[in-house]
DNA sequence: CGTGCAGTTGACGACACTCAACCCTGGTGG
DNA sequence: CCACCAGGGTTGAGTGTCGTCAACTGCACG
């Protein structure tokens, strides 16, 4: 693909916005496409950290697995989101956390040499790198507040925290998404999850095929979210 | 205070380290200290951001306030934090979320102008505050993946992490610490929070004094954390 | 046709929350 | 001087949400 080709595709996230041609080509000096399968691993925790990544298309889970071998969704990375950027500033940094593909999904992987060459030095990429920090951040703080509340509250959340990513999709969340993923990122088990989300079928809320979650009605399960 | 003072001080800490006098008065230009007293507010949520704040004595609490009106307490601000960094990129941010000082505390504070003059056009301080954002985000991704820890070990994990931040002061925590600020950091009640400390009081573990935690038994503390 | 993944349901029990007392200390005011 | 209050700490009894364990369905895939 044409540099300026892709320029114009990542000219749509903010993390690129505006950028004139030859700043834009040395940012992705070195990249190359990559397409994972559903449930291929972009990056294992405790690998080496040698490149970051883009995302394209798809979604990704980013993993943290507990002592007791349970996984824990740490976030859901979605096109535009930078994967593995904070850790780039160690020369021999690891990966802290593992990188799932969900569905069939794209990324645009650039060396870690670029991020030292070009990104380390350009003081607006660090600065909307971190302002892209500042909202995963602020996800997390949301996630450590609503930790005291009841599962159904929390799955609530969920739903409309990856409602709200959608744009324009409709009602349908962007990403494929299992009880167990949901478990895994609401900290609870499947079997509870199963549950809470039969519950707000029979309502008549939500409805899931083949791991596509549909939300019928937003406004109720924000009334949930907000009752007593 | 001479700025070259200052500079000696603040080169203790990794942020400020190895800078020019001239670069290192022009990052600071238009500081001030301020001294808090126990409780007192540095930011308040929703408050219009003018200015961020590096700890220099003492120890803040960032709080965040529940729907129901609980807190939460998202991290344990110590000497060389930056507090409220992110939010100075954006022009008109609020502080998301409430500082409050924990004892007797001293901060040096720098005004909005200041991050937009000198701090953005930075790179290299723009690659340090990331990094020092980087800490700050894995112990909040720690924390999701021990939330479905029993309250004694998130407890545990609490007390010896707190324990790190200290460095050499022996066996005592860096920060005068309620049982109430203990449960708004892990997530539980002040009740369930002191049958926890007084179970580990009795096995002769911890010790509490006027608010003082001392830990007398770090690894049997550690084993805690690792058993079943 | 067996294997693995996703989803589901039920019975049981435990950990932690709720509510309600109560103690102790230090400060403040009548 | 004593009463009162607020903040921190503690204890007990009762309750409920959610985790654990176990069994079972349906489906896709090689």
């Amino acid at each position: 693909m044409e540099v300026i080709q892709l320029q114009k595709i990542l000219g749509e996230y903010p993390l690129f916005r505006g950028l004139s041609l030859e700043v834009f080509s040395d940012l992705i000096a070195g990249h190359r496409f990559r397409n994972l399968r559903h449930h291929e691993a972009l990056y294992e925790a405790g690998d080496l950290a040698h490149s970051f990544a883009i995302v394209l298309t798809g979604a990704f889970k980013l993993v943290r697995k507990t002592p007791n071998g349970e996984d824990v969704i740490v976030y859901f990375a979605t096109p535009g989101d930078v994967i593995g950027g904070l850790v780039m500033l160690k020369p021999e940094g690891v990966y802290p956390i593992s990188v799932v593909a969900m569905g069939n999904s794209t990324v645009l992987v650039l060396p870690r040499a670029t991020y030292v060459s070009a990104w380390v030095g350009n003081a607006m990429m660090q600065s909307r790198l971190t302002s892209s920090l500042y909202s995963r951040m602020t996800s997390l703080q949301d996630d450590k507040a609503n930790s005291k509340l009841s599962l159904q509250k929390r799955v609530a959340a969920l739903l409309l925290t990856l409602l709200d990513k959608n744009e324009q999709k409709g009602s349908r969340l962007p990403i494929p998404l299992t009880r167990q993923e949901i478990a895994d990122s609401v900290g609870a088990t499947v079997e509870s999850v199963i549950r809470c989300m039969s519950e707000l079928s029979q309502l008549g809320l939500v409805r899931t095929e083949d791991r596509q979650i549909e939300i019928l009605r937003a406004d109720r399960i924000a009334e949930i979210l907000k009752e007593g």
